[in-house]
RNA sequence: CGGGGCGUAGCGCAGCCUGGUAGCGCAUCUGCUUUGGGAGCAGAGGGUCGGAGGUUCGAAUCCUCUCGCCCCGACCA
């Protein structure tokens, strides 16, 4: 596609790692406070660091995951035609107390106040703040519709974090919000969100399924969860079997086609799949015996339509063809891209470690130099180094002193789904072994022949 | 916010009941050996025992207060 911004905190490229300089600090031990899968891979990884109840430090190896979850999203919203910005994360209440919501909102929301004593808040979500752009913005319909977005560090003072990054009071999050003349465009804009939503999660490896969800005080059924299946999942859901069979697969879709994106909404949707806070019995009752299934899962999405809600409580109008004055249809969607890291970790593991999907690995293939020293091995990992990244691609190279079973254990647990592996016995041959994370097969070739098979499995 | 638990070396833990000046495993550092799945031996470094008061000749240990973290529930992305 086209150029696309992945607006800050994104630096330039990193240079290549070996992991004689890099920064990761693995455990072999499980620290005890984690309880969940992904939360003890993720500190065993040394990808994050506790800061404090909920919020945590992103080490070098969890940064490049997020760091990667985060450029898919954006690449996928602006397919969508999704516009880029970035919103503070302090606010000033003045527009909560706009809206209603600064007395609503209760404990969850971190209220501070400044120098001058004037009361801010660290933003738990951006409805009002984004609203307030537009209003002083647009004035004409002939200016819309309009999808603005940003990925931006919220806070909600959860009473009990819990679950690492899954459920941090600092999380990070793509929400993106759409204005509309009327109902029916606001329609299509959350149609067009599903259908990208469905695009984002299968690049990122995971399959997330739509299902019905509780519009809260709000209220109306144009609201949807994108549920990734996993046992540590928050919610209980219930669905029919088929919906796990759908896949959006390479399909070419016109996101300004209103009838597909309602056709994708309509294929996904139709079937029985429903978390615990909207699940019908009798509804469920509905379905085949043998395809009615219950099982947990992992939010890590939301489309909500919300109608005028803030805009008539703010006062967001445009001028429509007739010279009216109107309050304008929003929508908001979120992507919970921090919790998108332990989610996939949830969905992708075994009893060494992380398996990562290659849409968000850390780095592309891991080099195990199995005899550090050694002229040969050390020459063969230093030429792979150098023709993979010569291909575009961002390898590891474990360099260090250590031994063999040191070296894979420290791979598996990263979760590289490639390891590339450099021994002397082979390397007299002129041979090099290429394993997969995910099912532990290996193969042995030549060097070269290594290189191009990393090189075409990241082509495609 | 109700209920429960835990804070001792980077990580995992013992010691606390019955006060006597801190220990084990892993990790780290040095040396030798080893080298295709978290090596062996020898040696070394690292702790205001979460913090503050109190009791006592003496407190990791007993008492009070306080901070932090974790678990169950309610809540929540």
């Amino acid at each position: 596609m086209a150029r696309v911004i992945t607006p800050s905190p994104t630096p330039t490229p990193e240079i290549p790692m070996r992991l004689s300089r890099y920064f990761l600090p693995v455990l072999k031990e499980t620290p005890s406070e984690a309880q969940i899968v992904s939360h003890r891979l993720m500190l065993r990884a040394g990808m994050i660091r506790q800061a404090a109840a909920g919020i945590y430090s992103w080490l070098p190896l969890g940064y490049r995951v997020l760091r990667n979850i985060e450029r898919i999203v954006h690449e996928e919203q602006q397919r969508a035609g999704h516009i880029p910005m970035l919103m503070p994360t302090l606010q000033p209440a003045e527009l909560w107390q706009e809206s209603g919501r600064y007395d609503d909102y209760g404990k969850e929301m971190l209220r501070i106040s400044d120098r001058h004593g004037r009361d801010m808040l660290y933003g738990p979500t951006n409805e009002e703040m984004i609203t307030d752009i537009f209003r002083s913005g647009v004035s004409s319909y002939r200016e819309l519709p309009l999808t603005l977005y940003h990925i931006q560090w919220k806070f909600r003072d959860e009473v009990r974090p819990r679950f690492g990054v899954m459920r941090g009071r600092e999380f990070l999050m793509k929400d993106g919000y759409t204005f509309d003349t009327t109902k029916e465009g606001a329609l299509h804009a959350y149609n067009r969100h599903l259908v990208s939503y469905l695009r984002t999660y299968e690049r990122l490896g995971l399959k997330a399924i739509p299902m019905r969800a509780d519009g809260g005080p709000i209220g109306g059924d144009y609201t949807h969860e994108f549920l990734v299946l996993a046992e540590t999942g928050e919610s209980e859901v219930f669905y029919d079997s088929e919906v796990t069979d759908l896949t959006f697969g390479d399909r070419v879709i016109d996101y300004d086609d209103v009838d597909q994106c309602a056709a994708v909404l309509e294929e996904f949707t139709t079937r029985y799949a429903r978390t615990d806070e909207t699940h019908d019995e009798a509804i469920f009752a509905e379905v085949p015996e043998d395809r009615r299934r219950s099982a947990r899962g992992i939010e890590v999405g939301q489309i909500f339509y919300f109608g005028t809600k803030y805009s008539d409580a703010m006062g967001a109008t445009v001028t429509n063809a007739d010279g009216q004055a109107v309050p304008v249809h929003m929508g908001s969607h979120g992507i919970g891209v921090s919790r998108l890291v332990g989610a996939i970790i949830e969905a992708s593991h075994d009893d060494k470690g992380i398996v990562w999907p290659e849409g968000v690995t850390p780095f592309h293939v891991g080099i195990v130099n199995l005899r550090q020293g050694d002229a040969a091995c050390d020459t063969a990992c230093e030429g792979i180094e150098a023709a993979l990244e010569a291909h575009g691609l961002d390898p590891l190279y474990d360099d260090r002193e250590e031994r063999a079973g040191a070296k894979f254990a420290t791979m598996d647990l990263i979760g590289l789904p490639w390891r590339l592996t450099v021994g002397p016995r082979g390397i007299a041959n002129g041979l090099v072994e290429l394993t997969n994370r995910r099912t532990g097969e290996s193969e042995e070739m030549s060097v070269e022949d290594a290189v191009a098979r990393v090189a075409a499995i990241y082509a495609r």
